[in-house]
RNA sequence: CGGGGAGUGGCGCAGCCAGGUAGCGCACCUGUUUUGGGUACAGGGGGUCGGAGGUUCGAAUCCUCUCUCCCCGACCA
């Protein structure tokens, strides 16, 4: 192995943790803020998110789902109607008791006793609540019915602890909200969602994951069913990118949504609720990052393609950035995967090689430089960042096409690097996934001899509920361990159950979780 | 929220124990140099040392309170 000086200075292998909130620097995509774990959100951060927001948008409204705004805040009382949805968020809510400030009478100011709020306000931790008082005025007939909406919001959720995009105290999300005539109509829909979810993030994000139910205990607060996607870190930990709930009849109960069915006769909708947040970005970092920072799959780049021209602050500078200009109207005339090539022309002030690494720690796709040689010869320097080394002597892979040649394969570049990221992470969870396994002594044993990044376990298990499923929870508690999901269209079970003995009933991963 | 660690110019850190009025590397600015690749040298700008209060002639250094971040745990759609 050549030895390579990489653009961080954290490695994966030497400190996961380290190195994420590193590349979430060195990439310039967030910062704190100074409000507890609250974080700002920069703009190459940012752009992907909106580039995540476009894609899944599209897939939203394919669907029929329509957009609508809901209000941050939310009466306590709403809270108060749905048993286990109390229960799961009481513990973290921020509340809004007061209406104004006054002097303290010492220079600083405190809320004013006299404008106390008769009834507190919760900025809402999501929205089933409010969004259910809306479904019940919405609905009357059968002909109301489905009723599909979705918003994009913010949403506070007190949180102990707090990671940069994994989990912040406010984040960015989509929540989708639907109401059905009937229990089989809400399942299809809660499928949908789920597999519109797996299809976007592993599609436009490239990241594999595996769909499938979550066990009892992993329930959302006041759902029926839980499902779920579940992706793959490179420190083997599993990540959760989203989810989709049938939430029964429980919150039409408690915000009585309902229908006239064509006899006249009152009935309860059964509803959904599906989410996907700025997590997932947490997600692209801990996946597609390497020891030189972010790598962005093309699809939710800000920028798929970025030219630094080579400015000497000389008379020639014209002539290289006429020339480089040229490239990127060429560039930027292509379509690839379905959309217009998006590049930038980095006039900034700075050296060339500077500004590379600036651009290799943020994972632009493919990085071009253009210097007046090239001019001469009509031709570009390029890099892609998916496969940026020559493992033999450890330099920069760079090739020099011919400048026409070079802006005709962009759109197939891009695909090839799109699919190139998906591949590699699919493989490496694929390799990750151990499976036939049947003792428990052989989950502890894997535990403590896989070295610093276990990958994940595959188990049959008799789905005990209850008291049962909670001795379970507690026995792989003792491992840091966490049920994942029930994966979506696995083999059907053959054994007996790793934790009770009994016959198995369904296959799980189990696995350290974010 | 419990245990541990930490907050000093944009980033990474030293100084703190043994108080005396702020320093290093990178980055940044200027100039020279170099020019197919993260050039080198010289000069320079920027910090009321997280915040508040206290002890003291004097506080980045000592004491109290508080905010924020990181790690472990508890908690977590």
């Amino acid at each position: 192995m050549p030895n390579i000086r990489h653009a961080m200075n954290v490695k994966r292998e030497d400190d996961f943790a380290k190195w994420y909130q590193e590349v979430i620097t060195a990439a310039d995509m967030a910062e704190e803020s100074g409000v507890r774990g609250c974080m700002v959100i920069k703009p190459w951060g940012y752009g992907i998110w909106e580039r995540i927001q476009r894609l899944m948008d599209d897939r939203i409204k394919e669907a029929g789902v329509q957009n609508c705004y809901f209000p941050l805040f939310i009466p306590l009382a709403n809270f108060e109607r749905e048993a286990s949805h109390v229960d799961g968020f009481a513990k973290e809510m921020a509340v809004v008791t007061h209406h104004r400030l006054i002097a303290d009478g010492e220079g600083g100011l405190i809320p004013d006793p006299e404008a106390k709020l008769e009834e507190p306000l919760v900025v809402r931790p999501t929205s089933e609540t409010i969004i259910g008082d809306a479904m019940a005025r919405w609905t009357q007939s059968w002909r109301d019915l489905p009723l599909m909406i979705n918003q994009w919001a913010n949403v506070v959720r007190w949180e102990m602890r707090t990671r940069m995009f994994l989990r912040t105290s406010e984040f960015l999300w989509q929540e989708g909200h639907t109401a059905h005539a009937n229990k089989e109509e809400a399942l299809d829909e809660t499928h949908r969602a789920l597999e519109m979810y797996r299809a976007c993030v592993e599609e436009d994000m490239a990241l594999p994951v595996i769909a499938g139910e979550k066990p009892e205990n992993e329930r959302f607060p006041g759902a029926d069913e839980t499902w779920s996607i579940e992706a793959m870190m490179q420190d083997g930990k599993a990540l959760q990118a989203g989810t989709s709930h049938y939430l029964g009849t429980n919150f039409a109960k408690a915000a009585g949504i309902q229908y006239q069915d064509r006899e006249g006769t009152q009935q309860h909708c059964h509803t959904t609720s599906w989410g996907t947040s700025t997590r997932m970005i947490g997600g692209v970092i801990m996946t597609h990052g390497d020891d030189d920072g972010l790598r962005v799959p093309p699809r939710i780049a800000p920028y798929q393609v970025v030219i630094l021209p080579m400015l000497r602050d000389k008379p020639e500078d014209e002539a290289t950035l006429a020339y480089c200009e040229e490239v990127r109207a060429g560039i930027a005339a292509q379509f690839s995967m379905g959309e217009k090539v998006r590049v930038l022309l980095d006039k900034t002030p700075g050296k060339a090689t500077a500004k590379r690494w600036d651009w290799v720690r943020k994972g632009a796709p493919v990085i071009i430089e253009v210097g007046p040689r090239d001019m001469e010869n009509g031709k570009v320097a390029a890099i892609r960042r998916d496969k940026m080394w020559n493992m033999e002597t450890g330099k920069l892979a760079n090739s020099f096409p011919e400048r026409s040649e070079f802006i005709e394969s962009i759109p197939a570049l891009l695909e090839d690097i799109q699919n190139n990221l998906f591949a590699e992470a699919r493989d490496r969870r694929d390799a990750n996934i151990k499976r036939g396994v049947t003792e428990w002594s052989e989950v502890s044993e894997f535990y403590k001899s896989a070295g610093k990044y276990p990958g994940w376990i595959e188990v049959e298990w008799s789905k005990p509920t209850g008291d049962a499923l909670a001795k379970v929870v507690e026995q792989l508690k003792q491992e840091k361990l966490t049920i994942r999901n029930v994966p979506r269209g696995s083999a059907p079970a053959t054994g007996k159950c790793i934790f009770t003995g009994d016959a198995a009933v369904e296959r799980i991963l189990i696995a350290r979780a974010y």
